[in-house]
DNA sequence: CCATATTAATCAATCGTTTGATTGAGTCAA
DNA sequence: TTGACTCAATCAAACGATTGATTAATATGG
C-alpha cells in the first residue's frame, strides 16, 4: 500500500543522483565523499559502486542527469530566423533578447524553486571553469545549443563580422552572464551585499542592453546627442 | 663560495609556496596533497606544518604570496581623472581602454613567461568562482583596486547611472574578460580549437570595443546609418 | 679565536583517520 | 530458486599531522 510498490531501485538511483548533485556542487569532486553523498540520499555507500561503478561513474551520470532532465528555457525558444528571410533583422534582435532572458532563467534558477536545480547549475558553472576529464563530452553536448543559437543570431545581426569575431562576441555575451552566475558568492563578498541581485528583471534588462549595444546594433543605442 | 651562503630556510619556504601555487592551481585545494607539493618543492612534507602550520596555512600564504609579488599592470596605471576636471570624459575613455589592456595583461600572463604566474592567475580565477573560507580576506583585498578603478571611470563616463547600474556595468566589463580567462579550457574544448586566442591583441581590442559600446559611450559607436 | 650552548631547520618514520572500493550475507519479488 | 537489490563490515591506500632524531646556523662565554 505504500506509494512505491515497484521501482524502489530506480528511486534509490534517483536519490543518489540528486544527492550527488548537491554535494558535488557544494564541495567539488575531490572534496565530496561517497559516504556523505550516500548519507544524504539515505542509501548505503556501496550502492554507488553497484549502480554507477564508482565515484567517477556517479559524477558522470550526475552530469548526464542534469543534461537530460534540465527543462531548458533556451531550447524551448523558436528557432532563429533564416538569414535572408524578410524581416530577419528585427526578428534576430528580438531573438537575442529572448535568448538572454531564457539564458538567465536557465542559469539563475533560485534555490527557492528547486534546491537541486540551483546546485545543478552551480555544478555546470564549475565544470565550465575546470572540466573534469570524465565530463568533457557531456559538457560540450550541454553547451552546444547555447553557442550555436547565439552564433546564428549574430550572423544576421552582424553580417560584417567574420567567424572569429562572431565567436568573440558570443563569448562576451555569454561570458558576462556566466560570470554573474559563477561568481555570485565572490560578488556578494566584495560588495558586502549578501543578497546581491536584488532584482533579477533589472539585471536581465541590463544584460540585454549591454549586449545589443556591445554588438553595435544601432537600434539599441541611445539617441545621439543633439 | 656558493651563491647561497645564508637564508637556505627562506629559500625552502619560497620553493614550497611556488610548488603550492602550481599544484593547488592544477588540482584544487582538496585534490592537492602536501606530499605532492613537498615533492615538487624538493622538501620534506613535515615542513608544511613547520613553516605554515598545516595545509590550510600553506594555502592562505600561497594566496598572500600571489597578492604581494604580483606585478600588476593595473595598479601601475595613472589614477583615474577627477570627475569634474576639464577634459575628464575623453580622459576616462582612454582610461578605460588602458584599464582593459592592463587587465587582460594581468590575467593572461602566459605559461611561457612564468609557469608560476600563469598558475597563480588560474588559482585566483578558481577562488573567484568558489572562495575557500580561508582565502576570502586576501581575495577581496586582491580584487578591490580592480573594482574601484572601473567604478571611478564609470562615474565619469556614465554620470546618469545610479550606483547599482554602475556595479552591473562594471561586472559585465570584467565578467566577459574573466570568463575568457577562467574557461579557456572549455572554450578550446567546444570550439575544437586548441590554441584559441590566436591573437591576444585582437581579443583585447574586442573587449575594448564591446565594453565601450555596451556602456553606451557615443564616441565608440559606429557611424549611424544615413 | 675557539669551544660550546641554544635555537632553527630538516629529515625519516609513524600516527590515527578517512578515502573509494570490495566482500559476503541478507532481503524480497517473480 | 533465481536474480536484482541492499546492507554492515572490511580492505588497502592515501591523507594530514606529529614525533624524535639529526644537521645547520647563531649566540655566548672564556
Amino acid at each position: 500500500m505504500n506509494a512505491q510498490p515497484a521501482d524502489a531501485t530506480q528511486d534509490t538511483r534517483h536519490r543518489l543522483l540528486e544527492a550527488a548533485i548537491l554535494i558535488f556542487a557544494e564541495k567539488g569532486y575531490d572534496g565530496a565523499g561517497i559516504r556523505e553523498i550516500a548519507q544524504r540520499a539515505k542509501a548505503n555507500s556501496a550502492l554507488v559502486t553497484y549502480h554507477f561503478g564508482g565515484k567517477e561513474g556517479l559524477y558522470r551520470e550526475a552530469l548526464r542527469f542534469i543534461h537530460q532532465r534540465k527543462h531548458s528555457q533556451v531550447v524551448l525558444l523558436p528557432p532563429p530566423p533564416e538569414p535572408d528571410a524578410p524581416g530577419a533583422r528585427p526578428a534576430a534582435i528580438q531573438g537575442l533578447k529572448d535568448y538572454i532572458r531564457a539564458f538567465v532563467a536557465d542559469l539563475m534558477s533560485c534555490p527557492a524553486d528547486s534546491e537541486v536545480d540551483a546546485a545543478a547549475m552551480a555544478l555546470i558553472g564549475r565544470e565550465i571553469q575546470m572540466p573534469h576529464p570524465v565530463s568533457a563530452p557531456v559538457l560540450v553536448e550541454f553547451a552546444r545549443p547555447y553557442m550555436e543559437r547565439v552564433l546564428a543570431l549574430l550572423q544576421i545581426l552582424c553580417p560584417d563580422l567574420d567567424g572569429d569575431a562572431r565567436l568573440r562576441a558570443t563569448l562576451s555575451i555569454q561570458g558576462q552572464i556566466l560570470h554573474f552566475r559563477n561568481s555570485l558568492e565572490f560578488i556578494r563578498l566584495i560588495t558586502g551585499d549578501p543578497d546581491f541581485p536584488k532584482d533579477l528583471e533589472v539585471l536581465t534588462q541590463h544584460f540585454i542592453d549591454f549586449s545589443l549595444r556591445g554588438l553595435g546594433v544601432p537600434e539599441a543605442f541611445p539617441q545621439p546627442r543633439p
